[in-house]
DNA sequence: AAATAGTCTATAGATTTAATAGACTAAAAC
DNA sequence: GTTTTAGTCTATTAAATCTATAGACTATTT
């Protein structure tokens, strides 16, 4: 399950992206219009700026946007710099590969193998869907399903 | 990534198919032949045999073995007994689902649609992967690399 | 100089994970 | 039927991680 912090710190990302290119954004805005505690989104933004994929400016007029265009910047990125690596043993890691312990032949573990399987399905769809192609599959499940009708 | 108690149970799951039909196993041996602290394997083994994987006996001649053939014992279900969800966030889990709080289409949420994806992809893996086809595996790279030669 | 807005350090509370201790119960053996 | 064996149950604890908050600090614009 992913944490809080990786699902704030999406959220914020296509909120970014979906905004890209008409300046910086607020950490008050984005964190008002998203429900996140202000403090949280500022240590996750920080923490995403500090990987490279955001960038922010003080003062006046400033606050944050995307490091890179919305095309270039991959959810597998963004879970990897939150959550950590994708892969779920160490041994199995591209990102942050540890031997197992107490493994006596890693080649021929048949729980690592089929953890591998696991990471490489994991990583194939994180790392091949941009930013830009979760706001396109958003749209387009939106025109499938009509607008909302809101009655509360 | 999964928890210890995850990969201590996979392990005991795995010694015990390879050892399925010849009687039942103590929790000390499997303990000590898997390095898991015993008492922690305990709780593992009754949380596996509550759920219906393992049945146990007490008394002399007692032990732990697989409820039921190794064919028939998924990694999947035994990871959903061990570490809960499959589903990277439960407004895609098939087992826990929870509506998602402050998304106000669920059915247009990208991320969501993303990570349903993820989900699928990890299920489709792990519920088609019984415990005796991780050990055909294992022995079928066993094969592949040849032999340990154990040098120390 | 004043106002704006991100940055950094520290900390605290809650929850989860990992592990241990000890009393209890069921089954077999004698 | 008592002794031995071996799983079961309850409670507790230490450590780690997650979530959140406070406040001082720095850079930028007006």
């Amino acid at each position: 399950m992913l944490s809080k912090k990786t699902k704030y710190g999406l959220q914020a990302l296509t909120f970014l992206a979906r905004e890209y290119g008409r300046g910086p954004l607020l950490i008050s805005d984005l964190a008002e219009r998203e429900g996140i505690p202000k403090k949280f989104l500022e240590a996750i933004l920080l923490q995403l700026k500090n990987a490279g994929i955001l960038q922010s400016r003080k003062g006046k007029g400033g606050g944050y946007s995307l490091g890179r265009r919305p095309e270039e910047i991959t959810v597998g990125q963004a879970v990897r710099i939150l959550e950590g690596p994708l892969a779920p043993v160490p041994c199995v890691s591209e990102t942050a590969y540890q031997r197992c312990t107490e493994c006596e032949d890693e080649r021929s573990c048949g729980i690592r193998l089929v953890m591998k399987d696991v990471r490489d399905a994991i990583a194939r769809i994180l790392d091949n869907t941009s930013l830009q192609e979760m706001l396109n599959r958003s749209e387009e499940a939106r025109r499938e399903f009509g607008p909302l009708d809101y009655h509360i």
